[in-house]
RNA sequence: GGGUCCGUGGUGUAAUGGUAGCACGAGAGAUUCUGAUUCUCUUUGUUGGGGUUCGAGUCCCUACGGACCUGCCA
């Protein structure tokens, strides 16, 4: 709520904060969002989501949403609502929604003023002999043979190219500025291309189109935005964009860079997550194991959650990489607050309560959700035959581990104390069964004359049910995949991300309506699927697990 | 033998020339009908070297380290 306030602000807020109270910003703040609509977001962007809405929020400004759609092989509609969709699920709603594509025909205009003023010409080159043109990183490039041809033969071959009488790559619209120039964005950038593509937005309506850079700026200038924040690798384009601004004299958008979103144990770059997707490596763009928006919100991540995180790792030019241990406390945090609290058994081991009458028809009631009263309670069947976990049970049991073994008491989570009297084990000496004595007098009320520590949970035997639930684990083996350009980083996929298991539930669970997150107690927070699962047959997915100091120290 | 940007505990960040702080993690303890949560406490840091200054994480120089740039991708 006003946490925004407390915090203190980053470079970009600073930016912002000195020009509003100078004076320099006569309409307010606008930024925009400027996705290419060729892909699916991800954490990465989440950042920039939060960065850009967030700062409009802030200084009661405007955010736009300009999706960047200059190329319209890589680009969908499909694409284009998942994008919406995600922005949407994170609580931000845009100033307008734009397209660069509707920019187009001015795009093109300016391109004729650059053509006439002769700050642009087309070249015949080919990609590759544009490239040997070029020059290197530390050797200069040399001019195009078509760098001096006249304004008026540059303004006719331009028009040819929109009218389609060039082969797609025959000919190419160029800035005229430096082919020395140490930037190799100032060696005479290109600024259109023709390619003969059906495009989402536009149609069939043209066969060349405007480069990123080309666009870009120029977009930001025509929405008047006030500050145009994009990521590092952009940094050695500002000169560019603001060359096209100056050239044009149109209004000046500023470019500000910050570092992208690096998380370990995962990859974030749309061309890396494409191939996850492509080969199969996962199961589509929102596989909970993905770092997509969309794969997340699967997963079990609340908006809240991933716009703490976002406010956590802050905003600077440090080309950082973040422990996501962040992200998983975010997660806990939020979740901890509104999940309520279910018992199930991952591994169920049987307990006969040998005293605890036959056919009694009883139930306990349980607390929904100790960080909030208002959520209630509810009663759980209780009966002679429960399942518990079989890692809560151990035959020789160490001084700490305040479970059950034999000789030992327990107390079943919202129900009885109990004491292991039998180990009951088959033929190949596997424990099939506990018998225990049930202490009559200790529900709701603690046992006479002794402290019992430990507290585990459990479901009744005949009356849970089996469900599958679906045991995510990092999606790689390594802190930061594809560090190694030697290794493909698909070899560093952890074949062990994805378990699928049943476990016994208790029977409220049944009814979990898909989307909802609960925390499984003692084991960790979980989500009904909202792809697979079925009305009375719900399919969990682990969000996170629980915070565990005893497995640790168990190592 | 190019250019641009960036270096603060293990990680992410704050300190805007004036006491290096916060969060996560890790460790110890308290509380607990979740070995969760909550609460205490502990641990570890300004990349190195010069300079300016009464005073430098902050300004200057330099070395070192890292990122990005040679698409008709964005």
């Amino acid at each position: 709520m006003s946490e925004e306030s407390e915090k203190s602000a980053h470079f970009i807020d600073q930016i912002i904060a000195d020009d509003l109270s100078s004076g320099k910003l006569a309409d307010g703040l606008q930024t925009r969002f400027p996705p290419e609509p060729n892909g699916y977001l991800h954490l990465g962007h989440a950042k920039s989501i939060c960065l850009n809405f967030g700062l409009a929020e802030k200084y009661k400004g405007r955010c736009n949403l300009r999706f960047d759609d200059t190329n319209p092989d890589k680009e969908s509609v499909e694409y284009i609502e998942a994008i919406k969709r995600d922005i949407r699920w994170l609580g931000f709603l845009p100033n307008r929604e734009c397209f660069a594509s509707d920019y187009f025909e001015q795009l093109y205009s300016w391109a004729l003023e650059l053509i006439d003023a002769g700050k642009a010409y087309v070249c015949d080159l080919n990609a590759e002999a544009m490239r040997a043109y070029r020059g290197t990183l530390t050797e200069p490039g040399k001019p195009s043979p078509c760098r001096d041809r006249s304004p008026e033969e540059n303004r006719a071959l331009f028009e040819k190219m929109r009218a389609g009488e060039f082969a797609d790559g025959e000919k190419i619209l160029r800035a005229k500025i430096d082919m020395a120039h140490p930037n190799l964005n100032m060696r005479d950038p290109a600024l259109y291309r023709i390619r003969r593509a059906h495009h989402h937005h536009t149609g069939d309506a043209w066969c060349i189109y405007p480069t990123y850079d080309f666009t870009h700026g120029q977009s930001d200038s025509l929405e008047h935005v006030t500050h145009s924040l994009c990521t590092l690798e952009f940094e050695d384009h500002r000169p560019l964009y603001n060359w096209f601004i100056e050239q044009l004299g149109i209004f000046p958008s500023r470019q500000i860079e910050f570092a992208r979103l690096n998380l370990t144990y995962t990859v974030m770059s749309k061309r890396r997550l494409l191939e996850l997707v492509e080969a199969g490596h996962v199961n589509g763009w929102d596989d909970p194991r993905m770092p997509t928006i969309s794969g997340i919100r699967r997963r079990g991540y609340t908006p809240r959650a991933v716009r703490d995180f976002c406010e956590t790792i802050g905003v600077t030019k440090f080309n950082s990489t973040t422990d996501i241990a962040l992200l998983e406390h975010a997660v806990r945090n939020d979740l901890n607050r509104v999940a309520q609290r279910r018992m199930a058994v991952f591994e169920p081991l049987k307990v006969v309560l040998t005293n605890y009458p036959e056919d009694q028809e009883a139930t306990v009631e349980a607390i929904n959700n100790p960080e909030d009263p208002q959520a209630g309670v509810r009663a759980i069947p209780f009966t002679k035959e429960l399942f518990i976990e079989r890692s809560d049970f151990m035959e020789d049991a160490p001084k700490k581990f305040f479970r059950l073994a034999p000789g030992r008491e327990v107390r079943l989570r919202y129900a009885y104390v109990i004491r292991c009297d039998e180990v009951i084990k088959d033929a190949a000496g596997e424990i099939v069964e506990l018998r225990c004595h049930c202490d009559m007098d200790t529900l709701g009320a603690p046992p006479e004359g002794r402290k019992v520590k430990g507290v585990i949970h459990w479901v009744p035997a005949d009356k849970s049910k089996s469900a599958e639930v679906r045991l995510f684990d990092r999606l790689f083996t390594v802190e930061r995949p594809g560090r190694d350009k030697a290794v493909p980083f698909t070899e560093e996929l952890n074949p062990e991300s994805l378990k699928i298991v049943q476990a016994m539930v208790e029977p409220s669970l049944l009814q979990a309506e898909a989307g909802r997150s609960f925390q499984f107690e003692r084991v960790g927070y979980f989500i009904a699927d909202t792809r697979d699962s079925e009305p009375g047959a719900p399919v969990f997915n682990r969000t996170v697990p629980l915070r565990d100091s005893w497995g640790k120290q168990k190592g």
